[in-house]
DNA sequence: ATGATAAAAGACTCTTATGTCTTAATATAA
DNA sequence: TTATATTAAGACATAAGAGTCTTTTATCAT
């Protein structure tokens, strides 16, 4: 797999909250209810993002978490880098040590061109983007 | 990750097969002790690789493993889809239930683009051409 | 034939990712 | 101030991936 369970989950909260940008909060529960994902899993993962100062969250009645920038400033990479790390753009694909152009493997051509690509569509794309292709195009965001 | 620790170790074993294509076996233990990798996990993923016919094996003294095919025709898609699957190339990359092009997640012009080229890379890359690059380039196979 | 070599097969262990559950802390509302 | 809603924190459980070990089977060399 590309990315984790709990990165995938973190992206798609994520979303979630892009596309109800205009709530200042939303319950946690309201999130994995829609996207059928265990509750205490998600506010793990939600954790992390809040930690980094991506989202924000309030305790108690009309609590729940929240966007913390705007989502045109969030990338599909900054989500990615803060669950699943960086390693997947920095290491060699085929796990040996050092990966970098003066010490290929041999599948460092094809994998230096291909991740740098990824990476890039990565850095690009951003949640404010992704989330009006939500709305007006009927985009699905979870499920069916 | 991208690719499996599975994979990988089989990826590098057919490509030290393909160096050494000369000769027709090559033991199992020869190969786990230049990759610094287990001997019972390498033999049971080269067990795989053996049943989908692209490499042979044979008991006793003498016995080894040796590819079943040129190396020039075994691309490295051949070895990953036997030892990871083709899920990577088929499914949602937000672990969405029937991607499609016409039924996209939000991901999916992004992924749909990016996993098409990096399948099409793959194909085409074949271990002929990288044992050739090994020997030719000195290019590392292993380790340092 | 016998012994040595090497893959095949399968049981077993260890680690990591994933997922569940319980308790605490904090904010709102009555 | 008390009840309710909701995140935070962390213990615990399950599953899958990764790795080890032992026994069996087949081949070669003597
Ligand atoms: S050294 Fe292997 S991908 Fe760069
Ligand atoms: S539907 Fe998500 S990548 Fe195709």
């Amino acid at each position: 797999m590309l990315l984790s369970k709990s990165c995938v989950y973190g992206i798609r909260a994520v979303l979630y909250l892009s596309v109800n940008d205009e709530r200042e909060y939303v319950p946690i529960k309201e999130i994995s209810d829609k996207m059928g994902i265990s509750f205490h899993f998600l506010t793990k993962i939600l954790q992390v993002l809040t930690n980094a100062g991506m989202i924000k969250s309030m305790k108690g009645a009309k609590g729940g978490v929240g966007l913390n920038q705007k989502a045109s400033s969030i990338s599909l990479y900054d989500v990615i880098r803060e669950l699943d790390g960086e390693t997947l753009f920095e290491e060699c694909v085929l796990g040996l040590p050092g990966c970098a152009d003066d010490n290929p493997c041999s599948m460092h051509k094809i994998w230096r061109v291909t991740k740098a690509e990824l990476k890039k569509e990565l850095e690009e794309e951003n949640f404010g983007s992704l989330a009006k292709q939500i709305t007006e195009d009927e985009i699905r965001l979870y499920d069916i």
